[in-house]
DNA sequence: TGTACATCAGTGAACGCGCGTTCACTGATGTAC
DNA sequence: TGTACATCAGTGAACGCGCGTTCACTGATGTAC
């Protein structure tokens, strides 16, 4: 077997190729195909620039003509994960009306619904910086946007904003760990999922 | 380069073989060189059954010897982070006297020092359980007599202890949240961490 | 006390695989003249 | 209107590497007789 994609039996689908001066279709299918493996595993490490190229139908080689590795891939899918993760978030927030506690509150629990129905996902948005590190902006960090719409919300629904602050990085710690420990350890004999998120955002607030 | 471990200029250590009957050293010496790998990286993608061998100076298939394969070694090697992990907290709890809320907070600032002391580790225990869902007896769950431990204390510490397990939850989820989320996100602007943790465990317990 | 033998604690060569990366290339299509 | 050419959007063979796993083997040491 000379090549990869040996035409012989329907193996693999071999992609069209896109028209002159459509380059840039190659680029969002590429990251559209790793954004879908990474999903389903969350493991960065199951990902290979091959297995990439086999699932968009196109050479190996062709990843080179828009990423310079696969580092820049998974950063670009990370970054289309938070926008997706954010706006869904905002959109809760917005169902619940004007209220801050009640915004605030919708928040929270979509929060740990988008997680654990979208564990994959989470754990690549959540897991590991390593990469952006080198390749993010000075003073920023993935994600900020998302923390950044919760937290005045947290701060209007709170009695005394003294610590508003403190108050938004508890929210986002908390609920992150339910998240992820409710994803590594399913055996756990976990308490009722909304029960546990109104009772912690009570305790947090002091009502 | 046929072997590989060339035996040419000190490339690589020989370990001296055991004496008849202490074969089980191997084992050890195995559970220990993996413990030392996975604590550096926290990704077991990035340790293989070979370059184990090499740091323990022994030929690949030596491993196979003690483990069938990888899984096996991995979660040996989970089980002892473990041990060692709630030992430390027994030990800051017994260091804080007799008072419930005195140990309960003594366990949670040591938790989440021992985990940002140690992320490696502390991610190799609670970052997917993948694996152990096969390997593990029945209705238990890997880090099982920590939970535990922690539960009773809290439970005391806790005003009116109608929902002392809840709380527990809370606990456990707040700290393995900051945990993981200040390793993965250490260019967010944290607040000092003693007095993040007494924050929320003053929120937690309602004073 | 001497010796044959079984067992223990490993070794080392070989295999096929998927990987990242390089390199020269190809063929369709738009553009300049 | 016709045609040469540049560019775009990729391809495909090849490389060397580390990996898990198999298989037959080796050599020291304790034990039975």
């Amino acid at each position: 077997m000379p090549g990869e994609l040996p035409g012989k039996a329907g193996e693999a689908v071999r992609r069209p190729r896109s028209r002159r001066g459509e380059g840039d279709r190659l680029r969002a299918e590429i990251v559209d195909a790793a954004a879908r493996m990474l999903a389903k595993t969350g493991d960065v490490g199951d990902m290979s620039l091959r297995s990439v190229a086999r699932e968009v139908g196109v050479a190996a080689t062709s990843i080179y003509l828009h990423f310079g590795n696969l580092d820049e891939l998974v950063l670009a899918v990370k970054t289309q994960y938070l926008a997706e993760f954010g706006a869904a978030l905002d959109e809760a927030a917005t169902a619940a009306g004007d209220a801050p506690l009640a915004r605030a509150r919708a928040r929270g629990h979509r929060y740990v619904n988008y997680g654990l129905a979208n564990p994959g996902t989470y754990w690549v948005m959540f897991s590991s910086e390593m990469l952006p590190k080198s390749l993010m902006p000075d003073g920023t960090y993935l994600g900020r946007g998302v923390f950044e719409a919760a937290r005045g919300e947290i701060a209007q629904a709170a009695e005394h904003s003294a610590d508003a602050d403190m108050l938004a990085v508890h929210f986002w710690t908390a609920l992150h760990g339910i998240v992820t420990l409710r994803t590594s350890r399913s055996l756990f004999p976990w308490p009722d999922l909304d029960r546990q998120v109104d009772d912690l955002i009570d305790r947090l607030l002091g009502r």
